[in-house]
DNA sequence: CCAAAAGTGTTGGCGTTACACCCATGG
DNA sequence: CCATGGGTGTAACGCCAACACTTTTGG
């Protein structure tokens, strides 16, 4: 059994993804998505997914979540496997260890059915958008406000009304104000925010969501 | 590998799943849901899922979508298994075999994992239930508005105003019109409705949702 | 003093909700 | 003719989207 990972970050305004060129046969120097094998019988398939994720990359999730369970035993020239899929988000601009970020929109060819995870994966994180806060995951602590309405325009890829934005999201609740300002650049320095500790990142409450 | 099915309809206003009372240790005679093991590495997870709720309950699913794979093997006494998860829909009020209609809201307790199954099964309906046309799938062809309107009030657990159903739900274009009508008791004929071709079952064009 | 990003309120329009009566039929 | 569920329109309200200027800082 298999786990293959859809890792997310966002630089430069543009959502990446990590992918990996293969160094074997079958589909040898095509790219792919980071994975591998889970350990035996006794490991669970959560830790399988952050064990890979450490081992293939060196990065640690600020969010994992289990995708979907590919089981079509005749879509894989390297065997019947079953591969469970993860995506996972990872916060500030990290460098990946042996592979790459790519722009997702950019991608390139991917081997096997990685081209569809990817497809799933990238199309979660933009629905959650609409009603979530994971977004938050792409952020380290502390960040401003303009920091997260670039994140929301990234997986949107459509620009927010400023005022409309920190109004609507301050009223989610999901922040917690800090004392502190980021000063940086000669303009008024900004605010700064952590995520509120015991909020959720899913906004059922009151059907709240992002239709700007 | 396992697969477990939380298989739903609707009958007498109630949603209603499937539960399978066990027959053998461990845990002889506590409910479960149906179940059972893929076949052999050749089995698609999906032709297993379609083939296990055939053989166990002698229904056939008018939807059907993997749900999660649980894969924590320190979970189930009998051994180190992955369980994929599939919720199921069932047209119309048919008689299941060897195993019985449960009030969804009035199951009991569960074996092994399968109390977390149900619930995640539950949810995910209710929640599709809010922005698409899934709940259709639990209604024979041709049905009448007030059949569809009784569907989601049953999921959405609460009345809904008749005038703004209708109007709403037509203008999402999911229906056909026939030219035929219901008659049956004592009072103005209904007309009948057959889902649309080519009409997904997601609503996501135009954000539309079940508000009401 | 200039550039650059942070921060802040109000209004008009549209979509949602609330609401009551007539229609067609079988018995 | 009576009971039963089928079928239909409008008006008030609230929420969403659009919009421009002041503040604070560094250089």
């Amino acid at each position: 059994m298999r786990v293959d990972l859809v890792v997310c970050a966002i630089t430069a305004r543009a959502l990446r993804v990590v992918l990996w060129r293969r160094e074997e046969a079958p589909e040898l120097g095509a790219w792919s998505l980071p994975g591998g094998f889970v350990a035996d019988e006794r490991e669970s398939l959560r830790h399988a997914a952050e064990r890979l994720m450490a081992e293939r990359t060196g990065l640690t999730a600020s969010f994992l979540e289990q995708l979907f369970t590919f089981g079509d035993p005749g879509s894989d020239p390297r065997g019947p496997f079953v591969s469970v899929t993860y995506l996972a988000v990872v916060a500030g601009a990290p460098k990946p260890r042996d592979c790459e970020f790519h722009d997702a929109r950019k991608a390139p060819r991917l081997a096997f059915h990685h081209g569809d995870v990817l497809k799933m994966g990238v199309d979660r994180l933009r629905t959650k958008t609409e009603y979530s806060t994971v977004p938050l995951r792409f952020l380290e602590e502390p960040f401003t406000l303009s920091e997260v309405q670039n994140v929301y325009e990234v997986l949107l890829q459509r620009e927010l009304d400023k005022r409309n934005f920190r109004r609507k999201f301050l009223a989610l609740d999901a922040l917690e104000e800090t004392n502190e300002l980021r000063r940086e650049g000669a303009h008024r320095p900004a605010r700064l925010y952590k995520t509120s500790p015991k909020k959720p990142d899913l906004l059922k409450e009151k059907g709240i969501l992002f239709p700007f």
